[in-house]
DNA sequence: TATTGTTATACTCTATAACTATA
DNA sequence: TATAGTTATAGAGTATAACAATA
């Protein structure tokens, strides 16, 4: 039961006299709320331009970079009870974009594939991100390299 | 119909010859989804441990930054319909945590605004989100400023 | 015994449409 | 007529508990 307000920082990071004024954990939370905000709404956005809702759009994207994955394993990444899987992979599955295959060494998992039209699709949805491409491609190549370089130092591990 | 794949880059930022490689839209798509998805996460456990979803955060932490608002103003920084508004209110208001007060100037309009519970509660969320705070503290007071900087100008004009 | 995936249930969020009371 | 808020409805995501099949 923390008493303390939003600012948190570690006393060991004291700026020295004269420098910037420093940012505060209470501010970059901010920034990073409202990113946050704008990213989910791009995607959603264009998740459903092809009918599909955002956590739809999150799983196909989760298969695409990863390759096939068990339900489990698509639960953990999505960080929510394994049963919420059933309906999301159901719904992909009646629409052809993923396949349940039963894996060769354990008859009690289902490996999760995308389909040709499950590759088209988030390749689509990530093209479809226009405001962000947009904000993106509105970086310098330095700045660039430089919000990958903190975007990866923010991810948490399990990411 | 976009049949382009995730890099979008527009060709007017050609890497000069020899500079680092370029980071690609693709790449950082990915990165700013994976910070995405950890942010909800620690929001989300956050809440949680208040007894509180998500999007109630979330509606406790606009008042908190913005003041008291209408439903329609709220509906509007959630960018969903405001019918959906009327629920999540509802919910904060039979905790205690946000009151119902009517417009002195248009009787249609009701303001919403934070009960002083309410502002302990929002208070104590953002306190709460550990792994966006103990990730924050770990970044040298210049990359905090970078963060800050790159992250507004990723920001949506409607934030 | 433990694990995988599923089913059943209840709650929340979301979009759409229709309604009321104001303007 | 147009707008603010609400209600009704249906679909989707989420957690919990329980279950059958398998390890």
């Amino acid at each position: 039961m923390p008493e303390t307000p939003g600012t948190t920082r570690s006393a060991a990071q004291t700026p020295p006299p004269g420098a910037r004024p420093a940012v505060s954990n209470a501010l970059l939370l901010d920034a990073l709320w409202a990113s946050m905000a704008g990213l989910y709404s791009d995607l959603t956005a264009a998740a459903a331009a092809h009918g599909l809702t955002y956590s739809q759009a999150k799983a196909l994207n989760v298969l695409h970079r990863g390759g096939p994955a068990s339900m489990r394993a698509l639960a953990a990444s999505f960080r929510c009870d394994a049963s919420n899987m059933t309906g999301i992979v159901d719904r992909l599955e009646s629409r052809g974009l993923v396949r349940r295959e039963p894996s060769p060494t354990d008859r009690r998992v289902k490996n999760v594939a995308l389909s040709e039209e499950g590759v088209a699709a988030v390749e689509n949805i990530r093209a479809g991100m226009h405001a962000t491409h947009q904000a993106l491609d509105a970086l310098s190549g330095e700045d660039r390299a430089t919000l990958q370089s903190l975007l990866t130092r923010l991810a948490p591990p399990a990411g």
